[in-house]
DNA sequence: CAAATTATATCAAACGTTTGCGAAACTATT
DNA sequence: AATAGTTTCGCAAACGTTTGATATAATTTG
């Protein structure tokens, strides 16, 4: 069975193309008899407007196209369903593609959305530095491009992120509001620019502020490494007893080995996280987070594309700020 | 800047359309001389083909559409994941969006899908009971359907599902093979079929094979509900030694109740619960698991899609199979 | 009642491709 | 040197819309 067009229609009522395509969209030059007519037919024959044909002759794709490392995380999956939700309001479709971190898959993600002629792009930078040339042809053909949470340092784009800053800001206040004295910070990758954000942040604040506080820095890239860090360091003798963790992923590492040591939270150790609030929330007592909300910054990214949609360029860094979320675990 | 198209090409290389549209393509009418110029200045002007106008005329948008109750979900997007990996080396871009459960949306969205074009969709139907009338209208426009996780009973349509029964059916061999004793058995919303069919399953088995355990059977359709459950059954005389979870929700109520109350595992009570896996292995020790892989079923639903987009219709329905994953909690 | 206005509908071009068919321009064959 | 066969390319239609310009009929106006 042949899908219904205009020219269907057009044929079925003896009317012209033109014609039965105006009486759809409320055209005032059409008689409302006409108009009654034609929604009826194109009811009955479930008319479905061509979008290719539309786009083709409009120039307006309405599709979004979406770049994320990894659809599978915490994360990068609020930020889609926030986003997705705005989409839909705005009456724009999706298209999200991962990239798995590999530079090489965000080209060639890029490509099929340009193919496409999507209206605009949400990217995340894969991790891996990379340079930014495709991102700037892209500019130049005027389709607008919003970096979330990985973005580029050049200004000339269009970026949101996480107050990353912040965040260790935040956590560094509320360790020392505590009474955290020897303090385990378990930051992740080294190599990339959120880690030593974070760690930089982290320790100027510690230093200026309490420099009597004794830190202790460690890096870990997984949640295992997470966790075997524990193990080491509590068996020392010169225990901590507060655990600092980056992400979630080095929070699970952690609770791992503090459930495996049978640790007290938060009497024996106090523990604090940044999160979305997810996974600190699936253990007892909760654990306290410096919230990083993928959602909010969803919403963010979608008014930002939409002011380059209409209002041309918008080269400006926005921030979604962090705010502390109580638990039980400090 | 506006985009490179073959009509520009061919102007500036004094040709005709239709011999660019060739060369680009390798047809053996053309000389390679001409396809070496023509590619040379392609690659400069950066021309990309507009996917629209080759959809409108070639009748083939290469886009499957997904349609999921939510985005941000441990399964549901391990299960994108792999059709999106899959879809990628098939030259197949993804359409995402998401119902929230709402039949409403689910409408809409395949409204979009339609008039997009789709040359496929996964689809995955929002829990309450509704009306399948628009997916027989789109097999009747020969539009390829596959359903996946949850499913119609009408077996004209393609579908794709966890084996939910023999999820339960192995839960409850290993509860035995365990030596539990007092089972609390946690199922979800009873008003969902996967609820009600895990449950028989577990029932059956334990009524035939082991009609001398105690089981305990009890719903919950929230984290909250699983936790209180565990609170209240364990202040009794008669206490439970395994709990059964039927979803990773459930099993997160559980884990929190038990790591409030101190318990034990696998010394006290023995933990199992049907799951992906992401979740039993944040706790120590891991929780054990008999595992439905989103992933997997993703992969099938993906073969399954391009043999209805090929070779016409292949109206049966495929199951995961499921496996148990050792962990410390039994 | 002729002229001007309004209401309604059609024409035709354009969006960027693909593709069957035909047209030159060569080359090879007798 | 005429014919047949190849190689290389162009013409033009079609995919399903939208939209400015235009045409026709109906209505109003002075």
């Amino acid at each position: 069975m042949t899908n219904t067009t205009l020219k269907l229609l057009a044929q079925q009522l003896q009317l012209s193309i033109s014609t039965v395509s105006r009486a759809l969209k409320d055209h005032p030059d059409i008689a409302a008899s006409t108009k009654a007519k034609v929604h009826a037919l194109a009811q009955s024959m479930d008319y479905e407007p061509n979008a290719y044909a539309i786009q083709l002759r409009t120039q307006n794709s309405r599709i979004l196209g979406v770049i994320v490392p990894a659809i599978s995380n915490l994360f990068y999956d609020s930020f889609i369903s926030a986003v997705e939700e705005e989409s839909r309001k705005h009456n724009y479709a999706l298209m999200i593609m991962q990239s798995s971190n590999q530079p090489e898959n965000e080209l060639n993600n890029l490509k099929i959305f340009r193919q496409n002629r999507v209206s605009g792009v949400f990217a995340c930078l894969s991790s891996h530095p990379q340079n930014l040339e495709v991102y700037h042809k892209m500019n130049e053909r005027e389709i607008p491009i919003v970096f979330f949470d990985i973005v580029p340092k050049d200004n000339r784009f269009t970026k949101v992120r996480m107050a990353d800053e912040r965040c260790a800001t935040i956590a560094a206040e509320k360790v020392i509001q505590r009474n955290g004295k020897k303090v385990l910070a378990i930051f992740g990758d080294p190599g990339l620019s959120i880690s030593q954000k974070r760690k930089n942040a982290f320790q100027t604040f510690m230093e200026s502020y309490a420099p009597k506080i004794h830190v202790t820095y460690a890096n870990a890239s997984s949640s295992l490494e997470a966790g075997e860090l524990i193990h080491k360091q509590y068996s020392k003798t010169q225990k901590f007893d507060t655990v600092f963790c980056m992400t979630d992923e080095i929070l699970i590492g952690v609770m791992k080995a503090i459930q495996a040591l049978n640790i007290k939270i938060p009497n024996e150790v106090g523990v604090i996280t940044i999160s979305n609030g997810f996974i600190p929330n699936l253990y007892y007592p909760k654990i306290c987070y410096v919230e990083t909300s993928g959602y909010e910054l969803g919403k963010l990214a979608f008014v930002q594309m939409m002011a380059n949609i209409k209002g041309g360029k918008t080269q400006t860094e926005l921030t979604v700020d962090a705010k502390f979320v109580e638990g039980g675990s400090l």
